[in-house]
RNA sequence: GGGCCCGUAGCUCAGUGGUAGAGCGCCGCCCUUGCAAGGCGGAGGCCCCGGGUUCGAAUCCCGGCGGGUCCA
């Protein structure tokens, strides 16, 4: 049971009757179909105006204000603004200001969590913002494939964002005011007849929160979401009101559009001229009527609960067409509003910096893109993508301007990801086909394998095999079976440790950050405020640095003991020390930090800072920093950029980054309000993921780079003194890691890597210059020389089995070669190979060896087939005499064992057997 | 963030503990008036790298590097 449902009997008639509802005369209903009350003014009406219950769209061909998809934006925020609320600009799709999603996937996003736990001020109070949010699913497969089937959903869509906020410091309206507002839209500027509406009741949860919540219908479409942020859940599962009561409307700008319209689907209405230029490039008609009835039918399947084959199927049945038909008439509309929707969304997930790839939010922009161009695919539509995205654009950039950040790199990235789609797809294919040639059958297991580690989705697997003439039929539970994998999460142990100590100093004041006053200080002193299971200490002011923000925390002494690792708990900064016998607390300390460390840790730092622009600079916007480590030593940088690095991109960077240490800008620190940093210098400060906190510490060097951001810096890039390079790698698709080096560690580094060089040099005795052409020069004589020698072991293996065959003893019509040589094993297995290539009638048994004892045995090829268990009895007798084991099938077995000793006895012994197996059998001559 | 798959000739890949292979491409010769095709011969391999197990590793185990893919 969800917290919604336990709580659902909590929230009674008087939690929903607004005064809207009281002064106009609304009634409050029972849906006859789904149970849940509603609001209205029609006293005969029986359902709630969900679509399920009233059976379907029913505003279709209703022409409404008819809004396109940038008048709906417009007329809609005019409307609130005119009411006192502030249009506030639109966050990226991108969350990064958030450390659990990935996307914006509502506009209440936005302020999560530091506006709507009450830390930081709302921008604007009450406010509205045309929020973009993406939605690829979750539930399941089927979401994403509702796209271009229902005609209402959207893999991005613009959620219009109502928001109140009420608090100690802030006042704004309530329920009654909302609802009011709300009608008002609907009525006056939608001009819905009033007894057209019904508010729904429900409960709505999220995040811990709790609050209940008013669904807005008319004609059989939900238009907006009424939301009250008003309890918050307790861990105990109680709940108790909250301090701030949040109102967070979402409106569904598509759907505002749509019905405006009145067209079939909200497709039709939003992509304007987008869709109408696909529709002329493809030559794609579709056929009203039908096309009518499909989303009449389909509209009222749970999408989450029965897959788009069989929707499609149970529709076909409804309305009465052969489903064949139904897709071959349908598929290519479908497809273009499908493609439609997906490319818009790429657009705006990639203009925000936002990259596919395979691993996190980027595998579902993947996926997005690669069901575009299957469905292109599918039904031959050849559409030009590149000038697809560039029509959005050009649609897109009035409303949202942003968009256009993705121009000239959208084109790279599409060229990248399409090559690799096809080279997946024709790759797979003829895996398949081999696969097919050696096992003519395919089995579940055997398609789930294909699917998850070689991306060969079932359908491609049957039809490459259908053109084998062989039958492959995909098992009906087969995305079931997938999805039945159970992810668990793991719990830091660190985090428990935190958890313990926080309980330990929560009484505490906040520590003093002297590091933030002085990056250049030292040595300080300090009162002992706690000590802690003689291992933590607390003081009231401290220099060294916590470990945060990439950045590794500082050592030194407090007193004489030695701090060996420092962290942030809550506002108190934590050391660890290795013990604590010659502190007490409430003494005053003499403390000291390991200068060296933070110098080199400052270095890395503020050189991460120059290395994230000089990328970004190198390779495009679409650079962002994906995480980051500083550490003594060295310091790596993590950057989004769908392609491998060149060298000579990294060197680029690499000079660029020390052009600007060179130039010895001045690093600025400076606070500001978090929404007045946002809007300041953009989302570009938060590069470092989510930063923390109501006032952000911006540092910023000159003319180049802008981050929130908590760690040391230099005061001037100069005293980076050098940006080294030591290697990049790409740790997943979209995400390249640079590593290096600053200051003395850069040029510990070269020093080092020039040592390699002169010693390298030295052993090849050529001057370090000369190396390349030296080293490739032994390496082809190296090989030759293998061939030489390969060529002459050869030569001496056919004289040494010329000698041998010659010397062997002929009995029963088969010559009988044993011996022992002085040669290993190769060269043991060459001859033998010449004695029985060249005697068909022959048997060889041959001893060597260099430090262990090596025996071969060959057959004739006339005597082979009789020797089928000599492997069994020469492996007994391997491991008997020299303690070792043989292997192999006639015609070549090859034996050993360490015990050089006994390698006489061995051959002895097996030219004995072997003579006597000999004996028992006729030969021909 | 988690899982799975793959690294062998220039390319596409077979080979699952015991002699490194096939097809395509490349070079030479033959056949042909020429082209296409065919026939014969040949060159071309740190079997991704480093450890380990073993008498013996392309093959098994561990680690690394490189690529692919599915899912949250």
């Amino acid at each position: 049971m969800t917290i919604a449902e336990k709580y659902r009997s909590f929230f009674t008639k008087e939690k929903y009757e607004v005064e809207l509802f009281r002064e106009k005369g609304f009634v409050r209903k029972k849906c006859k179909v789904c149970g849940n009350y509603f609001w209205t003014l029609d006293p005969d009406r029986e359902t709630c105006g969900d679509t399920n219950c009233v059976m379907g769209y029913k505003f279709v061909g209703r022409r409404g204000p008819n809004w396109d998809f940038h008048q709906t934006i417009d007329k809609w925020c005019e409307f609130f603004e005119k009411h006192g609320h502030t249009r506030i600009k639109e966050y990226p799709v991108v969350a990064r200001w958030r450390d659990d999603i990935a996307f914006t996937i509502a506009s209440i996003a936005d302020f999560q969590p530091w506006v709507v736990s009450g830390v930081v001020d709302p921008p604007a109070n009450p406010l509205v913002v045309p929020q973009p949010c993406l939605r690829f699913g979750g539930k399941g497969f089927n979401d994403i494939d509702n796209v271009g089937k229902t005609g209402r959903h959207f893999s991005l869509f613009i959620m219009g964002g109502q928001h109140a906020f009420n608090s100690k410091k802030w006042k704004s309206y309530w329920m009654d005011e909302c609802i009011d507002l709300n009608f008002k839209f609907l009525t006056e500027y939608l001009k819905i007849p009033p007894d057209e509406i019904t508010y729904r009741e429900d409960v709505w949860s999220g995040g811990g929160n709790l609050g209940p919540c008013l669904e807005a219908f008319a004609y059989g479409l939900e238009i907006v979401n009424n939301v009250f942020m008003q309890y918050e859940v307790l861990p105990d599962g109680s709940i108790k009101e909250m301090e701030n009561k949040i109102i967070d409307v979402g409106w569904g700008i598509e759907r505002i559009c749509w019905f405006s319209q009145g067209t079939i689907t909200a497709y039709d209405a939003v992509f304007g001229p987008v869709l109408e230029w696909l529709k002329k490039e493809t030559g794609v008609k579709e056929d009203l009527s039908l096309l009518k009835r499909y989303v009449e039918a389909s509209c009222l399947l749970d999408s989450s609960e029965i897959s788009v084959a069989d929707r499609d199927k149970i529709v076909a049945e409804r309305i009465g067409v052969p489903y064949e038909e139904l897709q071959q008439s349908l598929g290519p509309i479908h497809a273009l509003y499908a493609i439609a929707d997906h490319t818009r969304a790429l657009l705006f997930a990639i203009a925000d910096g936002a990259i596919p790839s395979n691993v996190g939010g980027g595998y579902n922009l993947r996926v997005l893109l690669r069901r575009s161009l299957s469905l292109n695919d599918l039904y031959g539509l050849d559409i030009d993508f590149i000038e697809l995205f560039y029509r959005h654009m050009e649609y897109l950039k009035r409303s949202y301007p942003r968009v256009l950040e993705a121009e000239g790199i959208i084109e790279d990235i599409f060229k990248v990801e399409r090559q690799r789609y096809y080279e997946t797809l024709s790759k797979g294919r003829s895996y398949v086909e081999r696969l097919l040639k050696r096992k003519r059958e395919l089995k579940k297991e055997d398609l789930i394998e294909l699917y998850e580690s070689r991306g060969i989705p079932p359908e491609l697997v049957q039809k490459v095999a259908s053109g084998l003439g062989i039958k492959v039929t995909i098992p009906s539970d087969f995305y079931v079976s997938l999805s039945e994998k159970v992810s668990k999460r793991e719990v830091g142990q660190k985090e428990e440790i935190t958890e313990a100590l926080a309980n330990k100093v929560k009484d505490l004041p906040p520590t003093r950050e002297l590091f933030y006053e002085d990056p250049y200080l030292i040595e300080f002193r300090a009162k002992v405020l706690r000590i802690i299971n003689n291992r933590y200490i607390v003081l009231d002011k401290t220099c060294f640095y916590p470990t945060g923000g990439g950045q590794l925390h500082d050592t030194g002494f407090i007193g004489n003991t030695r701090v060996i690792n420092v962290e942030r708990v809550g506002t108190v900064i934590v050391h660890e020390v290795e013990d604590t016998t010659t502190l007490n607390e409430g003494m005053e300390v003499i403390c000291k930090i390991d200068a060296d460390r933070r110098r080199s840790l400052m270095r890395h730092h503020t050189a991460t800072h120059i290395i994230n622009e000089a990328a970004r600079r190198v390779l495009g916007k679409h650079v962002w920093q994906a995480g980051a480590e500083k550490r003594p030593e060295k310091a790596r940088l993590d950057i989004t950029h769908y392609k491998p690095l060149t060298p000579e991109e990294v060197r680029e960077i690499e000079y660029l980054a020390n052009k600007i240490v060179m130039e010895n800008r001045p690093v600025e620190i400076e606070y500001l309000e978090r929404t007045i940093a946002e809007q300041k210098y953009g989302f570009r400060i938060y590069q470092g993921g989510a930063a923390p906190g109501r006032v952000l510490r911006i540092v910023k060097i000159h003319d180049w780079d802008v981050e929130a951001c908590g760690g040391t810096h230099c005061s001037t890039t100069g005293e980076v003194g050098l940006i080294k390079i030591l290697r990049v790698e790409r740790i997943q698709d979209g995400v390249v890691r640079i590593e290096f080096c600053a200051g003395e560690e850069a040029i510990k580094q070269m020093q080092n890597e020039l040592l390699l060089l002169e010693k390298a040099a030295q052993v090849l005795r050529v001057p370090k210059e000369q190396l390349p052409d030296a080293v490739n020069r032994f390496f082809n004589e190296w090989k030759e020389r293998g061939k030489t020698i390969e060529k002459l072991m050869e030569e001496l293996a056919e004289v040494r089995a010329d000698a041998l065959i010659s010397s062997g003893e002929k009995l029963n019509n088969v010559l009988l070669v044993a011996g022992v040589l002085g040669v290993g094993r190769e060269e043991l297995v060459k001859i033998t190979e010449k004695i029985i290539n060249r005697e068909p009638s022959s048997i060889v048994a041959l001893g060597g060896g260099t430090e262990n004892a090596t025996v071969v045995l060959g057959f004739g090829e006339r005597v082979c087939q009789l020797f089928d268990n000599a492997k069994k009895l020469t492996n007994e007798l391997c491991k008997k005499t020299i303690g070792g084991g043989a292997g192999g099938k006639p015609p070549l077995i090859v034996g050993g064992g360490p015990k050089r000793e006994s390698l006489e006895r061995l051959i002895e012994v097996l030219k004995i057997e072997l003579k006597r197996l000999l004996s028992e059998q006729t030969f021909p001559e």
